[in-house]
DNA sequence: TCGAACTGGTCTTAAAATAGGACTAGACAG
DNA sequence: CTGTCTAGTCCTATTTTAAGACCAGTTCGA
């Protein structure tokens, strides 16, 4: 049966999931955020099947996220690259590294770590108030739309 | 074929997604910060087919995201919560909310919103550096592991 | 300048995941 | 005791995925 979709929800946590939140799309995200450009790189580094990545990235284009440009390298093929709505999805890929090193390594486990460019490693997210406090989640709740569909 | 799984990736990024990066499993999480616990709130909820919901369910409780404890109301039932490690999912069902807020609306469009015990809006989640700077993406990189198998 | 290899795909196929619904055992309410 | 609710299991049709064969245009090396 087909897939379920979000693209309708009031809930913003769910269209985003529709949008990029299949196996590969944020992976592919990710490894643009890492400099990633060309078919070929995303391909090998991901080992994608290449079908699967002709549809991944023609979405993430339609979606805005990535945009194909001419090679840096004078060639006469193309490259993708982030976009702004690409960009932006930072947090989102930063706070699942983020989750992932405390929760799914064993202590002592190597694994790659992001830094500043001073080689630091950065903290953790924060969620602040208006008023700039940090929040956690018992802090917070959502605030409903009046019910539509759903 | 076999979905392709990233369990031993050495990216923290890659196992997340390997844990909980499909279609279900953080909506349900998302669900579960909302407050609900129980299989049929969650079922009627996401309009998921049960067998699916089952599926997911138990995934998320091996992974120790969620836990079965007995019902609140005194009532023979189960119910499923966050434990730890699922809470600290937070920031990343924040990080999603925030893309979709920002991306993936119309100007004027409703949707629910996250608020503070106050309810006022809560402000963007920001990566700090060491000494507590605001990182954006381009003060940052990742730095690799020796490569294994991927 | 010619052929070989590289790039960025398309197409086909088999296996696996999903949606949807029928069915069920035990709990609960009247 | 009986009907309904809860939390599932199981089955089937359909879609998605992985994997690899194949292919046209581009670039490279001699």
């Amino acid at each position: 049966m087909q897939r379920t979709g979000f693209a309708g929800a009031d809930c913003p946590v769910a269209r985003a999931l529709d949008a990029i939140g299949d196996w590969w799309s944020l992976l592919i995200v990710r490894d643009a955020f890492d400099g990633l450009r060309r078919f070929g790189d995303f391909q090998k580094n991901l080992g994608i099947a290449k079908g699967m990545l002709t549809a991944r990235l023609r979405k993430l284009v339609e979606l805005g996220v990535l945009e194909q440009v001419a090679a840096s390298d004078g060639s006469a093929y193309q490259e993708y690259v982030l976009t702004k709505k690409g960009h932006a999805l930072f947090p989102v890929v930063v706070s699942l590294r983020q989750w992932g090193e405390a929760n799914l390594f064993a202590r002592g486990e190597p694994h790659s770590v992001l830094v500043d460019a001073q080689g630091e490693r950065v903290g953790q997210l924060v969620l602040p108030s208006k008023a700039g406090r940090p929040l956690a989640w018992s802090d917070t709740k959502v605030r409903k739309v009046a019910a539509r569909k759903r």
